[in-house]
DNA sequence: AGCACATCACTTTTT
DNA sequence: GTGATGTGCT
């Protein structure tokens, strides 16, 4: 059996309570997430099949995490010769179980299973080129705006929080999803609405979805949306094991959609609900937990808590202030390089937390130039670059020669003739006709249509297209052969876009990166040794699905020890020996516009998240003056910090600590002994 | 058709 | 400071 030790009465009860609806609504580091391992493994040495089990984690990367602390507890059955390998429990996030799904069946929604996934790029052209045919361009909207509207829209139909009946962004709607579905593409929302809609009109899957996930787990609870509660009763309605788990404090995505009243008002859908409440937490110092609580006993309409940790008082909370936001960096990796020389304090226990992205970058030049190794959470800055844009929409089009918006990104990227003016061209007859791009392309009537240079380059464009894909086609065949990389780098040699990418670029070094990026994220396509050979299409699938459903996938090289950098959304359920969040100022945290868009609550919560990730110390800070548009503009600090009780928190002394002072020399020069002895590579 | 250069607006969070 | 967009030259 499994070992229940480690667990609290509560979380005991939690974890062997198997059968019908429970939720565990408690505060940070409580051990909610602790409760749902815990429990996959108990019902697994209960006897459940393994393959019974989902668990719905709120990120991928927690997902990871999660199957290998399972694995880690359950012992490995053994396997005997000729019998399939165990099936492993399914621990996922919402978006992958879907996919999942979808694969499977999405053909009887009338899309076809080579579908790829549009992320908030792809999604906007989409957009943009509506807006460009619907309305004037004098009144443009912000695409980015309607966007995030027709994603609320679609996202609280069918829920308690009533749609109004905008007629306009119903319309915008409709041809939104009609032109995705043309493109044989689905985003994020369609990812779950879709799966609904399945099980709405082919009720055999979701009976066949129900057979399978008969005990279901949710993490993080306090951050689905209406979507994805709707699938969750559909698939528990019936069997009602259920188990989730959430803190209302903690509900850090309002802004996309996900609603506090899943996890409040869980009773009415399932009556009989056993909710259990966790007090102690197991993270903080008592300093560190009360400054949280003092902080968020500010928000109207929370569920009160009594969060005690027998961790002791701990060190006081330090506060900083800097002049810029550059000399903030640099104190702040100069504390962290001390703690790891003199506290021995690795790298790795030590996180820093801010608001935005953009955040990272004072941050990272510093620790560059103490030669401080970290990695950067998050931030969608990678798969922004124009090559790596390039790339995916050229698998994408190989994929799915219907995906206009990756065929128009990289028709004439190397150019090759086809001109703004022939692609719009190419555009508005493909609308006539009711196809997509490439299908018009390929007609021989459209052709004519152009001057024979233009029609030219349309020929050998669909050529090159069709070749392309015969070539990934043969590749099946010699699985094991040559490398899919090798394949893909050959494809953007020979259409020359490699040296299109060296030649655009004046700048040598910046060319360099370019292409090493490049090359990197291709070479990231191929298997491990120990993973199964896979056919060339699927590996490809994969990929993208892995590209477009996991933004920190390819930071799982070998565990080296470096210092996290994460904003304070992606820092949720992680926790980390020595914490520091930077930059809180008016503006910043709360920021602008979360202020307009009345939502200080969400901000306040956001900043109770990052405090309660400390596990030992925390610093503050905030900067009189920081650069905007390389303007250096003053600022103010954070009206939350004014909420934490004056006895925690203590100013920080001027100067920032000094590496050497009389007072730790000794103990400097003793560590720099065992760093000659142990040398660690950089 | 394709490229180089100027000008403009822009500031949030992510599956 | 950045990256998207527009203009004008070859
Ligand atoms: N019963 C326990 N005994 C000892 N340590 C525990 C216990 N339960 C949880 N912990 C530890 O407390 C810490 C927080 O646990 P966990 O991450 O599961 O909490 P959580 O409630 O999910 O937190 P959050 O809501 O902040 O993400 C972890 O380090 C975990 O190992």
């Amino acid at each position: 059996m499994i070992d229940l030790a480690g667990l609290n009465p509560q979380q005991r009860e939690a974890v062997t309570t198997t059968e019908g609806p429970v939720l565990i609504l408690a505060g940070a580091g409580t051990g909610k997430t602790r409760v749902i391992t815990h429990r996959i493994a108990w019902l697994i040495a209960k006897g459940v099949p393994p393959g019974h089990i989902l668990a719905v984690t709120f990120t991928n990367k927690a997902a990871r995490e999660m199957l290998e602390r399972v694995n880690q507890m359950v012992p490995r059955r053994r396997r005997r010769a000729g019998q399939a390998a165990p099936e492993r429990p399914t621990i996922c996030t919402f978006h992958s179980l879907c996919v999942r799904i979808l694969r499977r069946h999405i053909h009887r929604l009338g899309y076809k299973p080579n579908f790829v996934i549009y992320d908030e790029s792809e999604q906007l052209g989409v957009i943009k080129r509506l807006l460009s045919r619907l309305a004037n361009p004098k009144d443009r909207p912000d695409p980015g705006a309607v966007l995030a509207s027709l994603s609320r829209l679609r996202n609280a139909a069918g829920s308690r929080a009533a749609a109004e009946p905008d007629p306009l962004a119903l319309r915008l709607l409709e041809e939104y999803r009609r032109a995705l579905r043309a493109c044989n593409a689905v985003d994020f929302d369609d990812l779950i609405l879709l799966t609904l809609e399945l099980f709405e009109k082919h009720p055999d899957a979701l009976e066949e979805c129900r057979r399978r996930h008969r005990y279901v787990m949710v993490d993080e609870y306090q951050d689905t949306n209406a979507a994805q509660f709707r699938l969750v009763h559909a698939l528990t309605a019936e069997h009602r094991n259920l188990c989730v788990v959430g803190d209302d404090d903690q509900s850090i995505y309002g802004w996309r959609g996900a609603e506090i009243a899943n996890l409040l008002d869980l009773e009415k859908y399932y009556p009989g609900l056993k909710v259990i409440k966790l007090e102690q937490n197991y993270r903080s110092t008592n300093r560190i937990l009360k400054a949280a609580n003092a902080l968020i006993r500010n928000n109207p309409r929370r569920r009160p808590k009594n969060l005690w940790s027998a961790h002791g008082e701990g060190e006081p909370i330090l506060l900083h202030v800097f002049d810029d936001e550059a000399q903030e960096a640099q104190a702040v990796v100069e504390h962290i390089e001390t703690n790891r020389r003199i506290r021995r304090i690795p790298w790795s226990e030590q996180a820093v937390l801010f608001r935005t992205n953009i955040q990272s970058r004072p941050l990272e030049a510093a620790l560059r130039k103490a030669r401080v190794r970290y990695h950067l959470v998050g931030g969608q800055s990678f798969f922004d670059r124009r090559e790596i844009r390039d790339l995916l929409a050229y698998l994408k089009l190989l994929l799915n020669p219907d995906d206009d918006i990756s065929l128009l990104r990289i028709a004439n990227v190397p150019a090759r003739g086809l001109s703004d003016r022939t692609m719009e061209r190419l555009l508005a007859a493909s609308q006539e006709r009711g196809q997509s791009v490439y299908q018009t392309m390929r007609s021989p009537v459209v052709q004519t249509e152009f001057p024979r240079r233009t029609g030219g380059a349309i020929t050998r464009f669909v050529d090159l297209v069709e070749r392309t894909r015969a070539e990934l086609e043969a590749l099946r065949a010699e699985p094991g052969g040559r490398k899919l990389s090798d394949w893909v780098l050959g494809f953007l040699q020979r259409i020359g876009y490699l040296e299109d990418l060296r030649r655009l670029e004046k700048d040598p070094e910046v060319a360099e990166n370019r292409h090493r990026a490049l090359v990197e994220t291709i070479r990231s396509m191929d298997p491990l040794e120990r993973e199964p050979a896979e056919p060339a299409p699927a590996r490809l699938q994969r990929f993208l699905e892995e590209v477009s459903l996991d933004s920190d996938r390819d930071e799982d090289d070998r565990p080296r020890d470096a210092v996290t950098l994460i904003t304070i959304h992606s820092c949720k359920g992680l926790e980390f020996g020595h914490v520091w969040i930077v930059g809180l100022e008016e503006g910043l945290l709360p920021h602008t516009r979360s202020k307009m868009e009345g939502s200080l609550d969400e901000e306040r919560r956001l900043f109770y998240v990052a405090i309660t990730r400390a596990r030992k110390t925390l610093h503050l800070s905030w900067c009189r003056a920081r650069r905007k548009y390389g303007q250096l503009q003053a600022s103010h600090p954070s009206c939350f910090l004014k909420e934490l009780p004056e006895d925690l928190v203590e100013p920080a002394e001027k100067q920032p600590p000094r590496l050497v002072e009389a007072g730790n020399a000794k103990a400097l020069l003793a560590a720099f002994r065992q760093e000659l002895n142990l040398p660690e590579e950089t």
